[in-house]
RNA sequence: UGCCCCUUAGCUCAACUGGCAGAGCGUCUGACUCUGGAUCAGAAGGUUCCUGGUUCGAUCCCAGGAGGGGCAACCA
């Protein structure tokens, strides 16, 4: 991974927009119900990269503490020893900074083992929990289904001294893994099914990434969570929808444990966006069965594939703000994040030119040998940025494949045998002749330019139809490009028959090589991790890996808005 | 003995305690007239799932129905 790191800006706070959980925090405030400043929290398990869902998770926590002058804590939900990593930590850190936002307080729920464990002792105490010695399976079975009640575990109603002293020799290490668990002693045939005396502590003698091998019953996720955000003071405890039914669970520890004003959990509809996926789960899969070239592979909906691929953190919270939070699942088109990333870039980055997929012209009546500079605008004329650079313009110029039809379709405008065409901010030319290799295979164009109508104006006022870029032969860079696409070939990559899983609706040209791009110039001079809009073609990213054999590398960050295809599919 | 959530423009989604239903994308039209595959402006587009009730007034509250989703990991 490169270590560059740009971005990090602090994200100014937004326009404040009302969905409901600010309305909610805002009504706290108005009412002073917790007593406190709003407290939020931030709480990914270091288990895996942040993905866009988290992004729309921290624009939200941490927008709430900015616009309501509260705090927004950073805490690992490290619960489970098998599958986290400090590595992860420190790529989740990083990307919350680079998103441009502080966090108050940096936590861990592994340093509230010793605090939890003595909530546990008092649960037992109190009578409200006990320790279970029935193997997974018959916890399971026992827990009964949606329609059907459970059963009580035989353990259930042992002595509050036993169940202390199992419990004791459980944290001393006396058990092996599985054989026991303690439960919160609740309703074993509660119509919500998370309160069949939810687990609490289970036996890992395993290694934790911070806590070495000094701990062996790990709390779970239910018991951890809503004690961690109440020992915090946090006063709402944003999660996403799948929670909802953990809140039974929640508000009873918190209450169990005696809390005064505890935190009050708000479930929020997760982020679905088409033509990916946004699970970790499934993320990892594809890092590690190699789908992809690692987190940041910059078609990753990871932030560090995102950064990768060059989108700025502004575009990305200006996405968080577009799609807002509601209680219903969204699912978002891929065209919003677009969007948010053009709407971004095109009043901060400058214009260059690059060819593709070059098809060389040469315009038979320029002077052999002569070379022009021409000065090219960096910004068009409704960017409130000023710039140029100059581009040198000679005989032979390499124009793009694309922009070249020989029986042109209709409302094509581009070049065509016989066909006049502006090159931007150039020369209009004519295409006299196509010549052709010996499959047939257009090789060249033979075209003529008009000397009066320098920097693209005719001076007998006629109108031409079309602009297409181009780059002098002589003096082009030859650069890689990389076009970067949707990960998956169709909107819902779940949506696969039977048998089949997400994988198999991978989209085989998510990342096209363009090994032999030629691109103006000035560009040679540019720092990598540059931007720019390739004029008609996208926006493009001066790849923070370098170069390649010598040679620069562009990933294409979006492409533009499209237009033409549309026509093209109309017909 | 099931519990909980959701249904609003073509599409994806918003709308504080009941008071003229909004945005993005898409579509159409126009402007810039050197990105015509960019950008900008404007327009069209609604039986708020259905039925009934409460109310001066219902997307919102109540009852019933239809459709979609979440929950039965010693994951989070």
């Amino acid at each position: 991974m490169s270590d560059l790191i740009e971005g990090g800006a602090p994200a100014p706070a937004p326009a404040p927009r009302r969905d409901f959980i600010r309305e909610l925090v805002a009504d706290d405030v108005a009412t002073g119900r917790f007593g406190r400043a709003p407290a939020t929290r931030f709480p990914p398990e270091p288990n895996g990269f942040l993905h866009l869902g988290h992004a729309k998770s921290i624009c939200l926590n941490f927008g709430i503490a900015q616009e309501f002058g509260g705090t927004c804590n950073l805490r690992f939900d490290d619960t489970n020893p098998a599958t986290e990593d400090v590595r992860y930590v420190e790529a989740i850190k990083r990307d919350v900074q680079w998103l441009g936002f502080r966090w108050d307080g940096e936590f861990y729920a592994s340093d509230y083992f010793e605090r939890l464990y003595a909530i546990a002792e008092q649960l037992v105490t109190d009578g409200k929990a006990y320790v279970d010695d029935q193997d997974e399976e018959a916890i399971r079975t026992n827990r009964g289904t949606v329609t059907s009640p459970g059963t009580p575990s035989p353990w259930r109603d042992r002595s509050v001294a036993e169940n202390l002293e199992l419990l004791r020799r459980m944290r001393a290490g006396e058990f092996p893994d599985g054989s026991r668990v303690l439960r919160a002693r609740i309703d074993m045939a509660h119509p919500n099914m998370v309160m069949r005396d939810p687990l609490l502590l289970r036996i890992r003698h395993a290694h934790h990434y911070r806590r070495g091998n000094d701990w062996c019953v790990y709390p779970l996720y239910d018991f951890a969570h809503g004690l961690s955000d109440a020992f915090e003071g946090i006063t709402r405890s944003l999660c996403t929808l799948e929670f909802k039914d953990a809140k039974d669970i929640y508000d009873w520890l918190v209450e169990a444990a005696g809390f005064e004003r505890p935190p009050v959990q708000v479930e929020f509809a997760r982020l679905e966006l088409d033509y990916t996926v946004l699970s970790k789960r499934k993320l990892l899969r594809l890092v590690e069965e190699g789908h992809v070239a690692g987190w940041d592979d910059p078609r990753m909906p990871t932030i560090a594939g995102l950064r990768r691929r060059g989108v700025r953190p502004e575009a990305i919270r200006a996405f968080a703000e577009v799609i807002g939070v509601a209680r219903k699942d969204a699912r978002v088109e891929i065209a919003t994040f677009e969007h948010a990333v053009r709407d971004d870039l095109n009043m901060e980055v400058p214009r260059r030119l690059c060819v593709l997929n070059p098809l060389k012209v040469v315009l038979t009546n320029y002077p052999e040998g002569e070379v022009e500079w021409l000065d090219a605008p960096s910004y068009p004329h409704d960017v409130p940025k000023t710039g140029s650079r100059p581009m040198p313009f000679a005989r032979e110029l390499w124009v793009d494949r694309d922009d070249f039809m020989e029986e042109p379709a209709k409302k094509f405008h581009r070049l065509a045998p016989g066909r006049e065409v502006r090159l931007r901010f150039g020369y209009l030319i004519t295409c006299q002749e196509v010549v052709k290799d010996a499959e047939g295979r257009v090789v060249e164009l033979r075209c003529t330019y008009d000397p009066a109508t320098k920097s693209g104006q005719a001076p007998d006022g006629r109108k031409v139809p079309g602009t297409i870029h181009w780059v002098s032969a002589a003096h082009a860079l030859d650069v890689e490009v990389r076009l970067v696409d949707r990960l998956f070939a169709q909107p819902d990559p779940d949506d696969v028959p039977e048998g089949q899983d997400f994988l198999s609706a991978l989209n085989p040209a998510s990342l096209v090589m363009i090994p032999h791009a030629k691109a103006e110039p000035s560009l040679a001079e540019d720092p990598v991790g540059s931007r720019y809009q390739f004029e008609r073609t996208g926006y493009f990213y001066a790849e923070p890996e370098g170069s390649v054999g010598g040679k620069r590398v562009y990933n294409r960050i979006v492409g533009m808005r499209d237009s033409w295809a549309k026509e093209v599919r109309k017909g």
